[in-house]
DNA sequence: ATGAAAGCGCTAACAA
DNA sequence: TTGTTAGCGCTTTCAT
């Protein structure tokens, strides 16, 4: 029967040859004879015999882990994509060691320091923004980097993101188009990348139709905030409310229906819409129905893979920014609108 | 400037001092003078030094990375639980290597044999069951496992939960005693601990007082398939529906919920009734302000590490099987009940 | 208190 | 194809 922690070396008596034969029948690409390979099967299956993950990994270089930065799981947007991500990097022979940060720059720092510490092949830095010195740090010791749903300004590091920018612009023509007039905005966090392109792209739009923002709130991407940005931008009399409001995302924009339902009495979209931007899965749900931008999670996760697995493995490859489309799916948070075409899915 | 992959040899070097010198500076609990101290420290912060965790593990036997092993991150019970335990583990110089796993036993099988590679100093399973076998393997590999929210036969295995059992018990007694009579139940995958413990507590409850359980749907812990069974109860006649729904968790009660009202333009509570399990975030949002039992994730996750760092900690713990008690959470998908106090939070 | 030396379990270069 | 050997970067005796 097993025993605990069994070596090569002892694989190796068992089935009388060396301990380096016995690494070669466990190493991918290493050769040994048919003979051998039996005999040396035979006696670590008998044994349970498996290679020290972290002992190949001081010899080699090369952990297959890969750190996980990640602030917010209560956003239902990253578990979905932590799952994806995991899996999919699972199938590729690495695993994940995950880091919960704060956004506090002190907090990011001594987080990506432990990272380091522990010889990952490469960083995922989800939704939380990296100074140029840290970033600087993990190039320094020649670990890659790729941020996941954060932009920067930096074409040193690579990063993908939905195409924030042109997901704002899509909501704002269809609400132009819609007829809406009375149009008003809750940021999220003002330092994230994803609030300020979306905003961008929402605002340039409706100015080049002459329109200006009737409101804005400050939702900081926390449920609690955004709530309280709705019962200040709806204390007033109806004439001075907007009569649609796009949440910079949708865990924001849930909790701004609900306020605007439960806490307002107001009914949606009869009385007021809401646009939100990720289409979690909560969006979909009949109770809110919310009109999104679809953030493609999926494909962002397998194209954050193949870059950072590709800057591991290969030492020529270039830093790459991607920004994948996402379609606005329409719902029923929002008016219905006759004769225009939108992408649907 | 620091360089890539700074080792204590070239602190050493600079420090003039030997390698075990600076071993000794970054170890805790060893003792160097302080002038030594000093020094290396210096050269140290120079290079940017910082100690290798994965050789201090090969050498140490401790990796201070504990494996997580988990089946449902749409479920929002798991992520919160994840945040927490790796956030305190970090706090505590642990780290969270994770594991997705489905719950197809082979999958358990290679998952939990990657996490021994790994060399963790500790398990966490989360919302799977692991063989006896697969326990044993660790139990053999000297790796110390406790399973987390899920119960098991087996006293050799430490595992936290809430009280299922007591759960299903305080729903019972509360639709009771709220004059409930057509009263059904919407299982959960029916192999978990959790979905059995709870059925069980709620039956022989009901079942105490003469009550027989009007109908009996199947989830299987997901919402497509909760909102299937939940059709497929309510497609009938009206005095053959029940008159409130108890679902073994809030995930699939979310779907209940929505198609109860979606689908079938019925009222919660006005005809019918909902009761979850878990206290999920969105169980308390307005617009489902589900009843519900509160699994005290906080605790649940405290009292897991706890368990399990002192099961690596110390060589003598036995383990340890602890159930925390939850209250009920009585909110708007039921009807109120005058005179009758229960646990309010 | 400190340095020298012995490994932790493995891979990879080198001989044979 | 195989065994021998030299490390990977560190902690931990063991002398001094």
């Amino acid at each position: 029967m097993s025993n605990i922690r069994v070596t090569s070396q002892q694989v190796a008596q068992k089935a009388g040859v060396s301990q380096s034969a016995v690494s070669r029948v466990f190493t991918p690409g290493a050769s040994a004879s048919m003979k051998t390979i039996e005999k040396v099967q035979k006696a670590a299956a008998e044994l349970g015999y498996r290679p020290n993950s972290l002992a190949r990994a001081m010899v080699s270089g090369k952990s297959r882990i890969i750190g996980l930065v990640v602030a917010y799981l209560n956003n239902q947007f990253y578990p979905e994509a932590l799952e994806n991500l995991s899996k999919k990097l699972q199938e590729r022979g690495y695993h994940v060691l995950v880091f919960m940060a704060s956004n506090s720059s002190e907090n990011i720092d001594t987080v990506v320091e432990e990272i380091l510490d522990y010889q990952v092949d490469g960083i995922i830095a989800a939704s939380v923004s990296l100074s140029p010195e840290l970033s600087n740090k993990c190039r320094a010791a020649g670990v890659p980097l790729v941020l996941f749903n954060r932009a920067h300004d930096s074409p040193k590091m690579s990063a993908v993101t939905s195409d924030n920018y042109a997901g704002g612009q899509k909501v704002a023509k269809y609400l132009i188009s819609a007829g809406y007039e009375r149009i008003s905005y809750i940021a999220g966090w003002e330092e994230a990348s994803t609030q300020r392109d979306r905003e961008a792209g929402f605002m340039d739009t409706l100015n080049a139709s002459g329109i200006n923002l009737f409101s804005r709130g400050f939702g900081k991407f926390e449920m609690e905030e955004s709530s309280k940005a709705t019962l200040e931008m709806f204390s007033k009399p109806k004439e001075l409310r907007p009569e649609v409001v796009f949440v910079a995302n949708d865990h924001m924009a849930l909790a701004v229906m609900d306020t605007l339902r439960y806490e307002l009495g107001l009914k949606v979209p009869e009385d007021v819409s809401v646009v939100g931007y990720d289409d979690v899965p909560a969006a979909a749900w009949p109770s809110y129905d919310l009109t999104t931008v679809r953030q493609c999670s999926g494909q962002m996760v397998n194209i954050t893979i193949d870059i950072l697995l590709e800057e591991i493995e290969s030492d020529t490859s270039q830093p790459r920014i991607v920004k994948i489309d996402g379609p606005l799916i329409i719902r029923g948070s929002t008016r219905k609108v006759k004769g225009v075409e939108y992408e649907r899915i």
